[in-house]
DNA sequence: CATGAATGAGGCTTCATTCAT
DNA sequence: GATGAATGAAGCCTCATTCAT
């Protein structure tokens, strides 16, 4: 066998795999995450049901496959972005749309293709933690690296930031899938963001000491009121 | 027959109905969502099989009536603790801490419960929609008077807050979950309303030059506008 | 429930087991060891093949179960007829019907039952070994025994006995199966003790110094002979 | 085409027929008789799965063609073993050695390859029983020609002479494979031929009560020792 | 001839649901 | 009402066999 008709029989093997796992993606997209059969799968892939088996040695290895390949491009596609980026602000909302994006279709997937491992006690062991740990580090990054800059409270666990973030993320995606009118990407990340970077209140938590004088935030707070009046 | 005798009846009917969805609630914690089994149900309730389904039409409607208990029960818990306090910071910080508890154990199992019915395109009009707007009202309603107290910056939009209270709640649980020390629960509810709260930035999201403080851009942005408007 | 009842039940399952042990019995006797399939058993017995999994649990189970209760059986018989005979001719012979008449319909059955257990390296730690070993005690002890008293070769190892004893009626079986001609089954055990007790020759082997001893019958044959070539 | 290259051809066919034999035989030894795939057989045998349908028209005639193949060598070497040796004990001891070698580690192999015929009800109308009657027929020479020479009673049935002799042979190989302690092969050899030939007990077959006067034994040695010197 | 990807029949097993007792 | 044995549809997976290249 030529080296070139290797290089050719491995593409097709590649792309065979591709294409089964793009037919499981559509699976589970359109027929919801209860009916994710082999021989649904197959059918959508023109396949008869056995040469599943030749691509995935088993159901779960075809689910994690599933999983790796939309983490990595997820991964992938967050680590570039970044890169083009300077400031926390930009980077973060860009991680932000990013994430909104391709987990408004694709999330409820990857929750059933890799909830076989997060039964399991070890989890923390397995491939879908792992590769769970890759994507959320190049958030980490950012916020860390952030941190250092001293614009963000260092007194904030990263993990809560993390957690937050994601979460909010996901359930905003979710709500958003959920209302048939189709709302404003860009508006629903900058209103995410908005509430992210800020909290929620006017100006830190009400019913405590009612912070400082002198200092920034205080004028910024002073600024609001007046434009807010003004804008009246 | 008696009234009173009926009475009897229909509280027995409950009560039955009640250790059936206990024993599923049991079975979903120990056994994980996969492995839900009518007998499994049946054998924790001291039942035959077949008498699950004298008082539970299907499996569904079993999963769905467990829900509609943790949802009911999670409502009052949270609407009742509502009343009893008064500030925005103490009455959100409970909301967390309530939800952050319950969920810990139990998301699993409702996440399951009502998958059937998130598949579906007509969410919105089923039961489980219904369960949760019921339960989140609470939490929505805290908003609405803060913000009209004008503690909570007015053009956030609640789904927003909501999403990232609750996305942020159900993700640091898992990750409690995740991690074998047991960390303090109010140390993690803490952190968690710390940022929400206040955000993450020191004071307002930076922009490039860590330009100290506020949305100093922002601010001046909206400043712009003002002076745009006022020039009309 | 009762302790009658309870004991009804019991015997219930009892006698599903038994009656699905038959049919898989009946299977192998009829369809060959190929095509012993739970639908086919199921089939014979009257029930669905999801039945079937009620009593075993998987096929493997089953064959066991098959394989054990035959054994049993065997086992159970064979002791008991040598606690009613004395002389290890009459003990013999009586094991050696015994083992060709059943052998010779449900062996191969037996085989193929038994088969997963033989491929493993630990065969030796199987149950299929350990059935096997509880059988061949009886002749094992009766072998022992006949040693004692000073009546068999002690320098013969037991185990060269057993093998040539078992191996012999196994093959015997096979043979007498294979014939259409039913050939006496007393006929068959009489010519099989005449060599399994006295050996093919004459008197020891040949090519020897004609050794020992050898039997009556066998001495008065050749004495014969001798007689008619003198005659001659 | 020449004849010349036809013979070339033929030639190549009957290599790898062989090769596709030897690997087969090879995946029987190591991967227990349970797992004989034809994906297996190819690898080993460095060919494509389907490149096996063009030399054996199915699995099954394959595993025919595995067992004509081992018969035949079987035979033929027996055969020839006997025609060097003269005596009757060194032949047996021959076969035995012989048979106990082979058989030891293919036997499964040929059972399995040869199972499909013998459930047949026509058995003795097919080819693998045909191979075995050719093979068994070099031991029924043997005994038939020392049986005329007087050594054997001829009252005993060649069939059970043939069937202890295998299937002692076969149980003892069997015995032997199970024991991890690498038994030595010329004894085990020994060992049979002592009880092959000369029966298990000391002298005849006992009789409940030790029937004769004075000892039968003794008897017995004396008219064997005048039936010896008669017949010099 | 050789290949090996593709096929699909068919086996095993699970489990929600039913129904005679 | 209660039982739990029985059902059988349906899913996963294997592997002998075929066929286009």
């Amino acid at each position: 066998m030529s080296e070139a008709s290797s290089q050719t029989r491995r593409q097709k093997v590649v792309e065979k795999e591709q294409s089964i796992i793009a037919a499981t993606r559509t699976v589970f997209r359109e027929h919801g995450s209860e009916n994710v059969k082999i021989s649904e799968i197959a059918k959508l892939a023109g396949l008869a049901e056995g040469t599943v088996y030749i691509y995935f040695k088993n159901k779960n290895a075809l689910l994690l496959a599933v999983a790796t390949d939309f983490y990595e491009d997820l991964t992938r596609d967050a680590a570039k972005g970044i890169k083009e980026l300077a400031g926390t602000s930009d980077r973060l909302r860009f991680l932000a749309r990013h994430h909104f994006e391709r987990v408004a279709d694709e999330w409820p997937m990857i929750a059933l293709a890799m909830s076989p491992y997060q039964a399991s006690n070890e989890y923390r062991n397995t491939e879908g933690y792992q590769l769970n740990r890759k994507y959320v580090e190049v958030f980490d990054q950012v916020i860390r690296e952030s941190v250092n800059r001293g614009e963000i409270r260092e007194e904030l666990p990263l993990n809560i930031i993390r957690d937050i973030f994601y979460g909010g993320l996901e359930y905003a995606a979710r709500t958003m899938r959920l209302r048939s009118t189709k709302t404003d990407l860009d508006k629903a990340v900058d209103d995410f963001m908005l509430v992210f970077s800020s909290g929620i209140f006017r100006s830190g938590p009400p019913k405590g000491v009612a912070s400082g004088s002198g200092d920034m935030e205080a004028v910024v707070a002073r600024l609001e009121k007046v434009a807010a009046t003004l804008e009246k």
